[in-house]
DNA sequence: AGCTTCGCGCAATTTTATTGCACATCGGTC
DNA sequence: GACCGATGTGCAATAAAATTGCGCGAAGCT
């Protein structure tokens, strides 16, 4: 993992759907070693996937929404029963288990409101262990990013 | 937008390396035809980019966390004004103005909590019209997608 | 120095992407 | 019902990219 490896990802990481060929130039390597690198970086796990990013409002998940979620019972095993319902769940694109006043947070992609009623009725009962949960539905994304610097 | 296409967003939002001769296999068309729609997929703006995504672990990011953060004065003026602060910050990945009991919540993907202190010292800052901010460190992901079905 | 390992570039080969073209389908029009 | 334009498809040729074998040189170790 030198400074061309790092400098791959950060290409990468931002589009990875330029050719080899074209990122083996920007790094100054010739394309059969760029792509050697490449595949060890996938291989050994660093590169986890290579997907595809859509535009939420064009692909009708307009709506993003933020839930905490306090559990009634806190122990492990509860906790694992309610991300496992939560992450079955369609519009539920991150499931959290965290430390401070809540115990879960997820993050919704919503089509519209109707969406979210339905789930809060699927999710948020006494059966599945919710004390109580709060909404916070997205104004504005000011920052939305898949990346990390290396 | 038909439900080729559709099929096509799904394949692609799952693991966007694959050849376009192997995915218009699967779609039952021919690499021609897949292709043209995956091109006009892309000039419509339905597929944004296409990125690698890192293991966060292996990337040297273990730690997440999720701010939720009061503003004192609420202005749209302000909070812009906050987010355009908050939005330049590396270890922040997502930022987003929210209703309900807070103003904002962030996303961060840290080293280590030296990260965690540096960056609350300079963010979250009466200078920065920050009244107060709670911070949850994610113990589990029990959930982490960026695809949508469609 | 001798040896091993590793990553590099080159060049040949295979595979893919890309484009022009003719054809079929669908809707709407006259 | 014939006509026409727009759209999407497959085929085939071409250009470009990915992939692989190979020999070389640098770095580390004995």
């Amino acid at each position: 993992m030198d400074r061309i490896d790092r400098k791959l990802l950060n290409l990468m990481q931002r589009d990875a759907s330029r050719t080899n060929v074209d990122m083996a130039e920007e790094v100054g390597l010739s394309p059969s070693s760029c792509l050697r690198r490449v595949q060890r970086l996938r291989k050994s796990g660093v590169i986890d996937r290579v997907v595809a990013i859509l535009d939420p409002a064009r692909a009708g998940r307009a709506i993003k929404a933020l839930v905490t979620v306090e559990l009634k019972l806190h122990g492990e095993h509860h906790m694992r029963r309610f991300l496992d319902i939560a992450r079955t769940e369609e519009v539920v694109s991150h499931a959290y288990a965290v430390t401070g006043e809540t115990d879960v947070v997820l993050m919704l992609g919503l089509r519209d409101m109707d969406e979210l009623d339905a789930l809060c009725d699927r999710l948020f009962r006494d059966e599945n262990n919710v004390a109580r949960y709060f909404t916070m539905i997205v104004i504005r994304t000011a920052k939305e990013e898949t990346a990390m610097r290396l």
